[in-house]
DNA sequence: ATGTAATTGAAACATTCGTTGCAAATCCGG
DNA sequence: CCGGATTTGCAACGAATGTTTCAATTACAT
């Protein structure tokens, strides 16, 4: 065990005994290692919101004499990091493969989704997704559905969308009631459809009702082709190939954070403001944990 | 081509046209790049046995502005995932005007999210969803809960699990009936609780009674001293950091499907079977769209 | 050799670093 | 409600940082 990982042992188990601010500044440490190992103190200190003296304070608490000490432990860390992902794909291929089935199994999704991900940021897709922007952002109300395993997405994106904007309607079929929650869509409007083979039905219909109903959509799916994405205004093509026996809907969920991202920037300072009246007002419904303050075990 | 690789061989090509205390200089950062992303400048002079006010010259010799450009750099690459590294730096390089914003943000999107898909599959990490796994696969129920922006992971999950085992409960608290979907856990049980700060009440309150009942719990969070991770069986921290205002959700979801995908492989065939079954239910049920003769849009 | 240009290192510069002392604020048992 | 103990942020410290200036040195063509 190194030096590295014992300081970090010992940063868990003593954490409920630390300070509020000793905490956050630990928290810190825990959450970004690299920073301790690459950045100063101070700009540490900054980062993690606390005054430099909380770190030093940090120090004394967890037996470490000097910052530059625990620097460099991390910095240590950094060097024994074999790393490369390439390098680390290399290694499992030619080690023993029964015990390491699982680890190789990881190896590959991981693979699968950076390069997924990497697709979906095309510059291609990034503009549909500029354009997909501009539709929403015209839009009188914003419909979202996605069933079954394509769920997720669209339940993202209206969780989020719901932060800044009133409009954002998602069409889940609760009770049974998935055609009630369209009822009213217009041209004016615009309903985002997620989904990839195989196409749920619901989601068709949805789509083709959208469409009867000149109401302009956004398909978010796995081909150019599909069924849900003929005649959308704006086709988002995620790639979702994966090593495990399901597709992965990581990048659909992935392109709607975009999608949401790219609402947040164009609206400006207007939406940051909507979101905190609307986290301010999650807070008073005491939705929240609050981070409680540490039970202190005294010591004479 | 990263910058580094950039530096390094400009430091390389120019070489032979330094002056010779600047070769020292170059020469000591060829050979010991590390002490360019750790140690500081002056330490870099020190070891290389120059005075400081050349290593400063050696910079605008090879037309970096500053120093501290340069340590960055290398800083980078210490840290950095070697997959798709080019993607950024090219398409940032040929960006202008407004259209620079938006595609700024996307690709900033898209690097964050490789690098913490890249963080996730981590060694260290893999073997935190093996432990994961065997617990799960061990558990009489799996109980899986996430609320808010957590909720599509612990969705996804569900979903996928419960097409092939039939012990699956997603605690979405419908209809208010939070507390009613958990009763019955107990010791030989497992809850998977996913969630990231800003921690949500319910969530932290399932995985406390899961606790009091002796229930092992595997947390999907952001730290390692998130209090949903407090005596976790298995704590696997997902980073979530992300350019826009919202964090990212994205490795949640992929850490959920790299869990099931290593539930089937464990699996195996009769897994894939039950799958299978499942699926056939689903299509018998009139829940898939069949792929029919598209109908063409007259073109007269 | 001589004058010009290039190279070099010491010193000084304004910052920033990690650390410490101290006074105000906060918590908590009585 | 109080009084002691803990926690916290500010200001200040000396040390070290990266950079610049400048005088001394070197190199080299004439």
């Amino acid at each position: 065990m190194g030096v590295y990982t014992d300081l970090r042992e010992k940063l868990i188990s003593d954490y409920a005994t630390l300070s509020p601010q000793m905490q956050k500044a630990a928290r810190h440490i825990l959450d970004h290692p690299n920073d301790v190992a690459l950045r100063s103190m101070r700009a540490l200190a900054r980062a993690a919101n606390v005054p430099p003296s909380t770190v030093t304070r940090l120090m004394a608490a967890i037996g470490v004499d000097t910052w530059q000490q625990f620097r460099d432990s991390y910095q240590n860390r950094l060097l024994d990091l074999p790393a490369s992902y390439a390098h680390r794909a290399r290694a499992l291929q030619n080690s023993d493969a029964d015990i390491h089935r699982d680890a190789h199994l990881l190896q590959s999704i991981a693979q699968a989704e950076i390069a997924n991900i990497g697709q979906v940021f095309a510059p291609e897709m990034c503009e549909r997704m500029k354009d997909a922007c501009e539709h929403i952002a015209r839009a009188r109300q914003v419909f979202v559905v996605g069933r079954g395993a394509a769920y997720p997405a669209a339940y993202q994106f209206a969780y989020a969308y719901r932060l800044f904007n009133e409009n954002g309607v998602l069409v889940d079929g609760h009770a049974g009631a998935f055609g009630d929650q369209l009822r009213g869509i217009g041209p004016r409007d615009v309903l985002i459809a997620v989904g990839a083979r195989p196409y749920i039905r619901d989601t068709v219909r949805a789509v083709a009702f959208a469409r009867k109903q000149h109401c302009p959509v956004i398909a978010v799916c796995d081909s150019d082709v599909a069924p849900i994405a003929v005649d959308a205004v704006a086709k988002l093509v995620v790639s979702d190939s994966s090593p495990s026996f399901f597709q992965s809907f990581t990048t659909s969920v992935s392109v709607m954070q975009a999608l949401v991202a790219l609402l947040v920037a164009r609206g400006g300072q207007k939406v940051l403001q909507r979101i905190a009246v609307a986290e301010e007002q999650l807070a008073a419904f005491d939705t929240y944990h609050e981070e409680a303050a540490p039970t202190r075990n005294s010591r004479s």
